[in-house]
DNA sequence: GTAAAAAGTTAGACATGGCTAACTTATCTA
DNA sequence: TAGATAAGTTAGCCATGTCTAACTTTTTAC
């Protein structure tokens, strides 16, 4: 779940230049209260800063990871459709293959598109 | 989860002669008492057939999502052992992907591994 | 500057999937 | 065949992630 929501937290941040509940909620397909509970979760981790009813922001350690998600999810998608997989179809099973990816296993799929 | 315990009774009892709840807790990394917990959804789901105490057997349903996930596991680790990756980080990362691997990326590996 | 709308939160419920402790049933073995 | 061991179950707990309903805060628009 944290993978999930640095990542997207991150992304709203730089296109939208902030990142609300409300958009969480609607990218992600869940609720405002799932939202809320999940941020507060983020929060007891250490990856979010944040105040009741203000935007949300990272941590170092959230900026962190997510940057290494985004990057994941970034090499995961160009691999898919470097397989000639559709870009619908390789943004929604990125997003659920991107939690099971080793190191080992990314560096494969760089090598794969490098040498292309 | 469904699918990972039907894909694994399939193959204890085609490697083992029957499927026993103490193999299932060890293959799976869990205790017994989750495995006789899960038995009883697939059971309610129609998916196996089984009395208290004894060996557990697929019913038909049981068996055609193994054999569907049987075959997507093959697929995927085949898969990522033709990109140079270990047997071991294979089975292992194939664990993970295998449910999120949608029909036209399954497709999209198979071409690949065809194609070589 | 206030009232309405939008956004966010809280409370409480539910399903899933895991655990330990304690018990029952089945199997093995002396 | 009886006692010990192994296997399986039941009960009850916990964490995660979801929801709806009701409430509060913030923002927007007159």
């Amino acid at each position: 779940m944290a993978e999930d929501y640095v990542e997207l937290i991150a992304e709203l941040i730089e296109t939208r230049g902030e990142a609300r509940p409300v958009e969480i909620a609607e990218r992600l397909g869940v609720k405002p209260p799932t939202v809320t509970k999940n941020i507060s979760r983020l929060k007891a981790a250490g990856l979010v800063r944040r105040e009741p009813y203000r935007a949300i922001f990272l941590t170092d350690a959230g900026q962190d990871l997510a940057e290494i998600c985004r990057r994941r999810h970034r090499v995961v998608v160009a691999f898919l459709l470097s397989l000639g997989i559709d870009e619908e179809t390789a943004e929604r099973d990125a997003e659920g293959i991107e939690h099971h990816v080793s190191g080992t296993t990314l560096e494969a799929f760089e090598r794969r598109l490098n040498q292309k």
